[in-house]
Parts: structure tokens; C-alpha cells; sequence
DNA sequence: CGTTGCGTTGAATAAGGTCAAATAGAGTGG
DNA sequence: CCACTCTATTTGACCTTATTCAACGCAACG
């Protein structure tokens, strides 16, 4: 149970078009300019096309580490975007407990749960500070409308959110504890070269237990297990600090013994 | 590992349109006189889009009792919605592990995983004879850019299935494994009863490998926990027959210990 | 009426969880 | 800058839960 403040006000919503912002501001946020772009909503877009698209990110937010960019029964209106920073998502049940269920990066898309029900399921939590586009939903399906592609892509993002979704319970369903970390750790490093970061080497956000949520795990296994891969000569760790010196290893950890 | 078959060419496709069927054959297929259809994707719609999205469901195909509806890697065209019948969904992975991802109920889509590769991602499977709607989704799209109404449901059930994930998730990751069976067993109730069968008395089209499979357990435990949920006077089952004959003691399983 | 697949049950075992104590950092206020 | 506090992390010892392995029963079916 973590005591972190959500406080919804104290993030800044900053409406872009009401503000009198100059060329080089005006710049840094377009989505034709966003080295996010072809990662994103906008994805596979025309310039033309883009430029509409731009119209539907009327603002930007941000929300600072602890802080919630909304939380589960929150009325829904908008999918967000992450522009900056690392988040995770999550849902309580009943009796109190918290699962998480994943952890976003910048160009990955927050709040597609809230679709079905006008509220959001879960919880988004910044792990750092983070800045996210606002996308109304409405005007996302209004604007799917009038542009295909745009249509489809939304689609597709749906979906592939799906597939990913099954990718984890393959791994909560049938997989060992090593092979559940091993796999956590090389999707990870994946998603960090696909933006041009290190895939070896980075700066975990999420804490011990935050993983062990994610991986049906407890903290201290997360953590012998962590210790574990040190000794294996897999992985270098340091707190929060990892360095992936074997990846091959790392891989045929799965597999290695069903 | 099964044994089925899963020979495609052996479902029959039954274009309904090209067909000169009497007017009870067409009156029994059209969605406005389908039982199913506040379940299913046109739900919500007026008569007249009604009509119109009757035109998508181009045919309905029958799939026999252990035959694949699709497989991963099967070039992705339709969403699928279930007529009759009863299936299985699965993704294997690269070493072999087959791991359930849901069970699918008369009025429910399949086939969902396909729109973000182009391929579907995991395999349908018959669990019984079954019949299903075949909706080719370029269609839907287009039509969902007419009928926002359509767009905005068929954004919906996208999302659900995206909520239903995160609950298997939290299945899989918190739950201890009578939890899980007694959050498995609820759940059927809830659907059968949504489609007017009895919530209390029902018969499992699946195994007790199946069942494991999805809910992380191995077909021992699920067995060991029927027999147990037995001895506690929560249910009576017989092989695949269960009769729910005390409702509350079940719910009182989840959150009974952490 | 034997075969076959599915389900049940028991005993032994292993994987991961629980509890507890020690340590390491990060942040805070003096 | 240092001492203090709080939280996150690591590690050990022990325990519980679910798995594994094995045997047997049951029901359907040719």
C-alpha cells in the first residue's frame, strides 16, 4: 500500500490553442514535429491528415511522480498519450489488493479501458514526472470518421493492447518465476532501444513490489530472483539500476526447464 | 496436447445473400429477430442501422466440436460473433505451452486480436458444435464511419475485452487457486443467466485441463478444489455437470484469507 | 467388452510465500 | 554538511501451497 498523493488538481492542464505561445513553442508540440509520432495515435498519417489529427491534442498535462493521471471510476473523456515520463497502470479489487497491470512509455496510449464503461477501470500512477497529450475521445472518433486511417490505426492500437494483455497471462498462466522476470526485463529493454535508448542498460522506475505485482510475484522473489541473474552473470543490478550483459542468457531462460 | 482436428476446409461457409432462402430461413438469421442481438454488436441500434448492419453479416459458418474457427497466423479478415456453440480461446508459445485465454458464449465476438498484425494472434477452437456470425471487418469499419452509433459500440466491446484482461490478470496474479475457481465459476453463472440459462446449473464444455490452463492451475488442482468446493457444501458437480448450491458461501471464498 | 480419454485421489516434492532482521539509499531538517 | 528518518531492498530460515508423479475409477464408444 503505497501513501503517495493523487491529487488531481495539482496537475496543470495546459489548453494549447487558448494560449498566445510562440513559433518554438508551438513547434515542440505538434505531432507532426513528435519524434513520438510514428509510435503513436498518429501513426502512418499524411502530413495533411497530421495536421487534423494536431487539432484533437488540445492540451497537454502534467502530472507529477506519485500523482494519478486519473483513477478508476473517473469519469472518461479522453485517451492520453504519453509524451514524456513512465507510468503505471493498475486496478484494486474488492478486498483492497492492487494488481498491476502494466507500465507505459512514452508514445504509448493510457485510458482505453474507460472506453466500454464512460468511467475508467483503473488507476494511472506517474512513476516520474511525466507529461501526457490529451486526446477527447470523442473528437478521436469524430475525427476516425472522416480520415481511415486514422480509423484503423486506432484500431489496431486497440487491439494490439489486447495481444498484449494475452502476452501476460501466458506469463501469469504458465510461467516460472525466472522465465516471468527474464521475459519482463527483455520486453523492457526492447521497448527502450525502439526509442533510442539503451536495450542494456536503464534506470527501473517501478519498485521491487510494483514488479512482483505485475508478475504475480512477491517483492522478495522479485528480488532473489534479481540477485539470482547477478550471479548468473545475466545481469549487472544495482537498486534500481540494470545492465543487461547477457541477453542471450537472458532469453534462454525461458524454455530452460518447463 | 490435444489431438483434434482442425481441418479449416471442413466448416461450411454459408453465404447467406447469394442463397435463395424461404422466409423463415432469412427471418432466422437477421440480427433484428436475433435473441442475442443487446449482447452482440448491434446492439443499441435503431431499426433502420439495424438493417443496414445485417448487410455485413454477409454468412454464417458452423464449426464442429474440436475444429479451429481460426488460428494464430490465419490472415486476419472477420470478427467473428457466436450464434451457438461454445469455444475456447488459446496462444501458444514458442516452446510449446498452450495457455487459454477465455471461454466464448453464444452473443460474444471473437477475433479481435487480429486487427492490430493482420493476423489473428491466437487460435479459436470449438468446444461443442457451434455457429457463427462471419463479419468481415473492412465492412465494419465502413460502416462504423456511417453510424456512429455502431463505431462507438464496436469501440466498446473493444474495451471490454481489454477490462475482462485486466480481470484475468488480477485472477492470475492475486488470486490463490480457490479464488480463482470460485471467480471462474461466478462468472459463468453471471453469462449463463444473462442468456437465460440457469445460473445455478450448468454443464462445463470444457476440461479440467482446459479450466487449469486458463486460471494458472494444474487440471490436479482444479479437481482436487471441485471435490473440495463439494465437501464444503458450495457446489455439486459430476464430471462436467454443476449445480451452484450455495451462491454466497462461493462469493465468501474470495477475500476469505489473503 | 476392451480401449481410450478424462477425472479423481494420495504421497512426496519443489517453488514460491511468509516472517524477520539487516542494510542501503534518498530525502529532510537542523 | 551531517544526523536522522523513512522507505526500498536484500538475505536467511522456515512454511504453505500448489505441482509432480503415480495409481485408479469412470464413462463413452467402437
Amino acid at each position: 500500500m503505497s501513501t503517495v498523493t493523487t491529487n488531481h488538481a495539482a496537475s496543470k492542464v495546459v489548453p494549447l490553442r487558448t494560449l498566445d505561445i510562440g513559433a518554438m513553442r508551438k513547434f515542440e508540440v505538434t505531432c507532426s514535429s513528435c519524434n513520438l509520432r510514428e509510435l503513436c495515435l498518429p501513426k502512418g498519417l499524411d502530413d495533411e491528415d497530421l495536421t487534423r489529427v494536431e487539432k484533437i491534442v488540445y492540451a497537454r498535462r502534467r502530472v507529477r511522480r506519485g500523482e494519478a493521471l486519473f483513477n478508476a471510476g473517473d469519469e472518461f473523456h479522453s485517451i492520453y498519450a504519453v509524451r514524456s515520463g513512465f507510468f503505471k497502470t493498475t486496478i484494486l479489487n474488492e478486498d483492497g489488493r492492487e494488481q498491476v497491470t502494466g507500465f507505459n512509455m512514452p508514445g504509448e496510449l493510457l485510458g482505453m479501458d474507460g472506453i466500454g464503461a464512460g468511467s475508467y477501470h483503473g488507476n494511472a500512477v506517474a512513476l516520474e514526472d511525466c507529461e501526457v497529450c490529451v486526446l477527447p475521445f470523442s473528437l478521436v472518433e469524430e475525427l476516425g470518421r472522416e480520415i481511415p486511417t486514422l480509423q484503423r490505426h486506432l484500431h489496431c492500437v486497440l487491439s494490439r493492447e489486447i495481444v498484449r494483455d494475452h502476452g501476460v497471462m501466458m506469463l501469469l498462466g504458465s510461467m516460472r518465476a525466472e522465465e516471468r522476470l527474464a521475459v519482463f526485463l527483455l520486453n523492457l529493454s526492447k521497448r527502450f532501444m525502439r526509442r533510442g535508448y539503451s536495450p542494456s542498460d536503464f534506470h527501473l522506475r517501478m519498485t521491487r513490489e510494483e514488479i512482483g505485482s505485475y508478475l504475480g510475484l512477491k517483492l522478495e522473489t522479485v528480488s532473489r530472483l534479481f540477485s539470482k541473474f547477478q550471479e548468473d552473470g545475466l545481469i549487472e543490478v544495482q537498486q534500481k539500476h540494470v545492465r543487461i550483459t547477457n541477453i542471450d542468457g537472458l532469453e534462454q531462460v525461458l524454455g530452460g526447464k518447463h
